[in-house]
DNA sequence: CTGAAAGCGCTAACAC
DNA sequence: GTGTTAGCGCTTTCAG
């Protein structure tokens, strides 16, 4: 536990210098850097965060809030996140809002509050503007994953776009009965996600010239388990099955795949399956999907802030940033049976 | 921003008097304590995390370090700790190693070094002496959850008797060719954990009087892709095909019910499966598993930071706590054909 | 480019 | 029970 004064002395120097030489703050000559480091490097001198955070009002430190820790989205997001930060020399501290809403406000309360970091990434969450009004009265950046949020900036996937492309690649391998499954209402509330890409594939079908028939939507609830539950519901029909489904996220779409072969059915022969994601499984599953890149989401979040909190500031950078997404054709989908 | 001195003066006490009203570390008048709280409300005023660990020496924050992110079982203990944690008033950093071992190391040298944590908790990681040295040095208490580490309080499950309770399981249903999906050699780094739950499998055979046959052994990735690979080569002989596979992990056992129903085998009336986990799927699958309970093992490895960073200074605890387990039949096992 | 010194905002003896 | 005060270990003006 060696102080910054005993560098100083070993390296015979100000603490003042030696402050500047580590951090690399302000000017020093070559040779004193030189010695400053090999007198901390000998001595194994790291700085207290502590201390170092209460001089200067930084704390190198990330605030990453998310709903859920389980799910491939957040977890991806979240390793991209850790990742960057941890090259800019940033810690990452994790709040999981899984809980009730009490655990909620006590998260805003007390780590927000206790200034513990420099700024925050919510990820897939809608702020209230209440916790928006606070964040900003403490003048902490903040940037949303997954959904944009009224008055900060916001990395997320067009989900209309990318409803539509998946759509689009139905429609264009020839289908015209294509079902859907989205989420629950309870889902919409953050974001309107499910919403956008009903929107999404709703639009794809109107331009097609193809009629939205309702009977061909059915909700779930994001997971394997439901999708296949909604996938049964919609190949159990009799006749006029749908000849495509297109899910809202893959592992709807893996549950659908199930569903179709407990039912007999031989995808993408009888019926074609497209999801949303680019899962971990879904190359297994053979899964055609749009991927988008949620590690890559977690680093550009990432890099936004620190680009923030850098002290040069940049010009006012656009409130939405727009990600990129991808089809990827695998084998789940094929023109529809003659 | 309001500061302790401006709830001092608008309670009409000192700043100490504050401090201890609202940490509760001594006693204060029950008048006082309201009245500084009042003030402290009104101020909207929070203690800055950093001068108060500064002065004290307590951060009120804990290392979570964890080799991945997007796996169930990490994941869960993740969570399971985060949320005990946050009962407690601590906070969690995470610092995730799946990256290189260059990560490794600047994690070890900024972190824990930088002084921001009380303590650490390891998941399924394997300290090198000399970072368990080093922790000891600093005096952070250190546990370590999924293995164990010597020198180290470890939380962890008895891997040979839950694998040996599972293979139990299979040849209480008559089954004696039994083959068992462990991990690849490389995972066997970490804890033994493949080696240790073949060896419950191999001992359970014994005892019943089952000769071994090493040809009933396949390594995979505890990936559900990789069990698939690995049952289909276990399952695609022409004769003698086993009656039963035992894979060390759900996800492993998930990929062989699928291979076993791609290659027209129908579960479990001609082939049983079972796994280890109880994974958020396996109930989906049917799978019959010996469930562990990471979330569990999570808030557990909190409580025992937290029993050792109280101020009194309990009687030393067992070095390594054993686990819960538990075999949860479903409909993936059943009586060999006839 | 470097040093001296004044805090950063709190906690913990130590008095009373 | 409560006030006084000396730091905790750094960073950052301000001089030089």
């Amino acid at each position: 536990m060696a102080g910054i004064e005993e560098v100083a002395r070993l390296a015979g120097v100000s603490t003042a210098t030696v402050s500047r030489a580590l951090s690399g703050n302000a000017h020093v000559s070559p040779a004193t850097r030189l010695k400053v480091e090999a007198a901390a490097l000998e001595l194994d001198y790291v700085v207290s965060s502590n201390a170092s955070s209460l001089a200067s009002g930084r704390t190198r430190n990330i605030g990453v809030v998310v709903p859920f820790l389980n799910r491939w989205f957040f977890s991806s997001v979240l390793e991209g996140a850790q990742q960057s930060l941890l090259r800019h020399g940033y810690d990452l501290t994790l709040y999981n809002l899984s809980g009730d809403g009490d655990e909620r406000h006590s998260v805003f309360e007390h780590f927000l509050l206790r200034q513990r970091v420099d700024a925050v990434i919510a990820i897939s969450l809608e702020l209230t503007e209440s916790e928006v009004t606070r964040l900003h009265a403490l003048r902490k950046p903040l940037v949303g994953v997954g959904g944009p949020i009224p008055g900060v900036r916001t990395l997320t996937v067009d989900d209309t776009a990318v409803a539509r492309l998946a759509t689009e690649h139905l429609i264009g391998l020839g289908h015209t009965r294509i079902a859907h499954i989205g989420g629950t209402l309870e889902f919409d509330l953050d974001f309107h996600l499910p919403t956008n890409r009903r929107l999404g594939y709703e639009h794809a079908l109107t331009d097609a010239g193809v009629e939205i028939d309702p009977s061909l939507f059915a909700p779930a609830d994001f997971t394997i388990k439901g999708g296949y539950h909604a996938a049964k519901q919609l190949l159990g029909v009799p006749h006029n099955r749908p000849t495509a489904i297109f899910a809202a996220s893959d592992e709807m779409a893996m549950g659908s795949l199930l569903a179709a072969r407990d039912l007999g059915l031989v995808v993408p022969r009888d019926v074609s399956i497209v999801g949303i994601d680019d899962h971990d499984l879904s190359d297994f599953f053979g899964l055609t999907t749009v991927a988008q890149f949620p590690r890559g989401q977690g680093e550009k979040a990432a890099e936004m802030l620190m680009e923030e909190l850098a002290p040069s500031p940049l010009a006012e950078l656009p409130a939405t940033t727009p990600l990129p997404f991808e089809l990827k054709v695998r084998s789940s989908t094929a023109r529809p049976p003659a």
